[in-house]
DNA sequence: AACCCGGGGTA
DNA sequence: TACCCAGGGTT
């Protein structure tokens, strides 16, 4: 298949019967676009879905984003992942406020300049929200295009994606490229779907698909393999006085930068181990009861947790203490301490 | 080019 | 389990 032209009709008719209703999609403003574009990387339309509300009501404009607290900012993004894309969404809303009047640059280079936009979402926001006829290539799009195409081509391969971009562009009807954008991936989230068998009986698409024609979609795309995990061992610790539990800050860099975490240390460490930790501490336990392991996944590490709960009467310094109900309503705890403390305590 | 960065859904 | 998800930044 030389040119994939003869998708655009069927696929925007589709489109106009098909796409699904999303909160961003409704009023497609240029702040609400970039914020639902920054929460969706990586991660699923419904998952953003009550995010992207919060956001929206608490920080309603550029300029309010540009002047929100850490605090509240983490708070609003806690658990949906990818942190640095929070920090970067209000770097960038300050350069909008310095440099843009406040506003998003309607251009797709002066996008791709700012923090925490790439090639993708600088084509997203730029076609849905301006209409400039630029491609966004995501996940979606390079797996259907390498079913349309039949090609065996490694999509983690940049190179590969920036083929695909060229297709687009080639194929970009000017007067729509946010309603093409976004019908491609909204095709590949409900049609071309990965993972199990592709619904290629109701798609728009199915007479012009050489994968379909080869029965060969469900092998596509291919994507080399990536690394597997490594393991790391964490002791955590519940230290509680008073019925307020410590917590702390993490450092501001690397996994789950700047949120705040139940007192933990490195390795998987015995009773003799935890009691040594304390002292490092200054903490000095009334009592100290082991807790069960458990683990948390994420992309690229899985930790292997055990734990100590432990009883005071004085408190340490160095660490912030909350009682669990605060803790749930201000303060910004990663998934992996939430359902630790969740699991084993009331 | 390789690695880092979350959390949840799904087969 | 392993893979995927409206990816981007750093080295």
């Amino acid at each position: 298949m030389d040119s994939l032209a003869a998708i655009v009709e069927p696929l925007l008719e589709w489109y106009g019967r098909n796409a699904r209703s999303l909160p961003w999609r409704e009023e497609p403003a240029p702040y609400r676009v970039w914020v639902s574009e920054i929460m969706l990387q990586q991660t699923r339309a419904e998952a953003v879905k009550p995010y992207f509300a919060r956001f929206l009501t608490e920080l309603p404009d550029v300029p309010a984003l540009a002047s929100a607290p850490e605090q509240q900012l983490m708070k609003l993004w806690e658990g949906l992942g990818y942190y640095s894309r929070a920090r970067n969404l209000q770097k960038a809303a300050r350069v909008m406020v310095e440099q843009y009047g406040g506003t998003l640059p309607a251009d797709y280079d002066a996008l791709l300049k700012l923090p925490g936009i790439g090639p993708y979402t600088a084509g997203a926001v730029a076609s849905i929200a301006y209409g400039i006829p630029v491609p966004a290539v995501d996940g979606n799009v390079l797996r259907v295009v390498m079913r349309l195409t039949a090609g065996w081509e490694d999509i983690a391969d940049p190179a590969v994606k920036r083929a695909v971009e060229r297709r687009m562009a080639e194929i970009l009807p000017k007067d729509r490229p946010g309603d093409f954008n976004q019908a491609m991936m909204e095709l590949g989230a409900t049609v071309c779907a990965p993972g199990g068998e592709p619904k290629c009986l109701v798609c728009p698409l199915n007479a012009l698909c050489e994968g379909y024609r080869q029965g060969i979609a469900r092998e596509l795309p291919v994507k080399a393999k990536k690394k597997a995990r490594r393991i790391e061992e964490r002791t955590v610790f519940l230290l509680v006085c008073d019925g307020e539990l410590a917590i702390r800050k993490r450092a501001d860099s690397g996994l789950l930068a700047g949120l705040w975490e139940l007192p933990s240390a490195e390795g998987k460490l015995n009773p003799e181990g935890a009691a040594e930790t304390l002292q490092e501490w200054g903490a000095q336990p009334v009592s100290i009861r082991e807790m069960p392991a458990a683990k948390h996944i994420f992309s690229h590490v899985e930790w292997h947790m055990t734990g100590y709960w432990v009883d005071l009467t004085e408190r340490p310094e160095g660490f912030t203490w909350a009682e669990r109900e605060t803790l749930q309503q201000e303060y910004a705890l990663p998934s992996a301490f939430r359902a630790y403390l969740e699991a084993f305590t009331k």
